[in-house]
DNA sequence: GTGACTGTTGCAGAACGTGAGACGGGGCGC
DNA sequence: GCGCCCCGTCTCACGTTCTGCAACAGTCAC
């Protein structure tokens, strides 16, 4: 087998089952064999690293010789990410506070991939809608506020990879054609926030700031969502800019707010 | 080194990567130096591990040569793991109707360890309170219904194990001594229910039953989490009755319920 | 400035993971 | 019901890759 990846130094059975926790969150659910063929090793060393996995809870097989899926022990770990890690908990800090003034839904979000990513979120008193949004749920990048923010500020290929893409359509509002959102995007760089205005679910707006390392880097958005009765065109600078204030502190408490990724 | 542990074949540089993870989840936070104690290997192994881990962002160091937590990749898989995984779906549909009918904030835990875990929730309209459960919490077995439930049923070394620890106390009605509690999940046996009476949180209560696997087994605790005034003991067991419609229906749809773990 | 401490990086050896193939159990078609 | 095929797991010998040692490079304390 060619070595075509340059790592510092080798891990190559741990790149690989980590990688295989990767393919699962993709797929969702996979046999040995096609996890195998994806891998690029031989089924049993891909059956042996699941094997691994299972051991630890991480994955799981759905029946006696069925096919693999993410465990539960996913769930723990992260249930331990954002109750110990000392980023989490400040970024939660932040965000309860905010999530008390503002009375809506705040949360942090992160860029994977094609995605937007919810890490942190705290709710406001005035909660009443079913949650839709929680820590873990993944969103498109055109549809949210959010991701529109990471969308902005992230590298051109994501950007232009995006816009190649197909704009899936949620609601009537939601962006569909590729100039339109361009034109969002050099908004949002230009004014410093972004919106939904009812683009990802109905009656839902949201209005989102980056979060920059010390550095500068845009490392996150902090949005807020919740009905359209309150959050709404009229108000969105300014709740933009109570954003902003929140976006400062993270940047200027949070420690090494770099290594969100 | 003995080779102490007799796993079936050798995945040796995963397990003990997988185990970072568990010791980070512990320890919240930790040196290179200290996990690779922890670990039993040298400091450069256990400094190798943790760089492999970083690269799928499962850990971060807080800053350039410091210490490791887990990252935020972990919130990103189980999102993963709660969107595509069908067990995870079909929990969460039984949940959300449950939620529905009972207008209060319905759970899923599992046993981990000495500790109680959310694995899915669902929240009633009527949720006003500030959001203390979420998915991951991790809670003790004694204090909360579903800890009862687990514990209850649980293998004796577990159950024993809890009894021989000091019970903390959360509010002043926590169960305290092992005799009470002893009573308690004899009781639980009993009658199938078990109830949280604000011995975890103030002025909020909870009723769990056992699911168990088509093989019998309890693998996991659905409970219902309200404010007292809505679940209070006159209301225990019809509370718990409906509860246990929505553990039977999981056990009889969600194919190898015994996966939990 | 010096010394102790901690994390990262070459290096050689060997332990461990890998791949080929065999085994065994199910599913499906005939 | 029988036999074929497919798939996941297990065994085993080989050699790739992980490991531990030791040196290096920063950092903190004094």
């Amino acid at each position: 087998m060619v070595t075509s990846e340059q790592h510092p130094a080798g891990s190559q059975a741990v790149d690989r089952a980590l990688s295989i926790l990767e393919i699962l969150a993709r797929r969702g659910e996979s046999s040995v064999g096609a996890v195998a063929v994806e891998l690029g090793v031989h089924k049993s060393t891909a059956s042996r690293l699941l094997a691994a996995l299972e051991r630890h809870g991480l994955v799981v097989q759905s029946e006696w010789r069925g096919t693999y899926q993410l465990g539960f022990g996913l769930i723990r770990l992260a249930g331990a990410t954002t109750a110990h890690s000392s980023v989490s908990r400040e970024l939660q800090s932040i965000c309860d506070t905010l999530a008390q003034s503002l009375n809506d839904t705040v949360n942090v979000a992160i860029l994977d991939e094609l995605a937007c990513i919810n890490v942190v979120q705290a709710m406001g008193r005035a909660s009443v809608a079913a949650v839709k949004e929680y820590v873990g749920r993944r969103t498109p990048l055109h549809a949210t506020s959010s991701g529109k923010v990471l969308l902005a500020y992230a590298p051109p290929e994501i950007r232009e990879k995006v816009l190649s893409l197909p704009l899936a359509a949620f609601t009537d509002r939601t962006i569909g054609s590729p100039s339109v959102l361009r034109a969002a995007l050099d908004q949002v760089l230009d004014q410093g926030w972004a919106t939904n205005d009812e683009e990802w679910e109905r009656d839902t707006s949201a209005v989102a700031v980056p979060v920059r390392s010390l550095r500068g880097d845009v490392v996150a958005a902090l949005s807020v969502t919740g009905p359209s009765t309150r959050i709404n065109p009229p108000r969105f600078a300014d709740i933009a800019s109570r954003l902003q204030a929140g976006a400062a502190t993270m940047s200027a408490h949070v420690e090494f707010l770099a290594s969100l990724r």
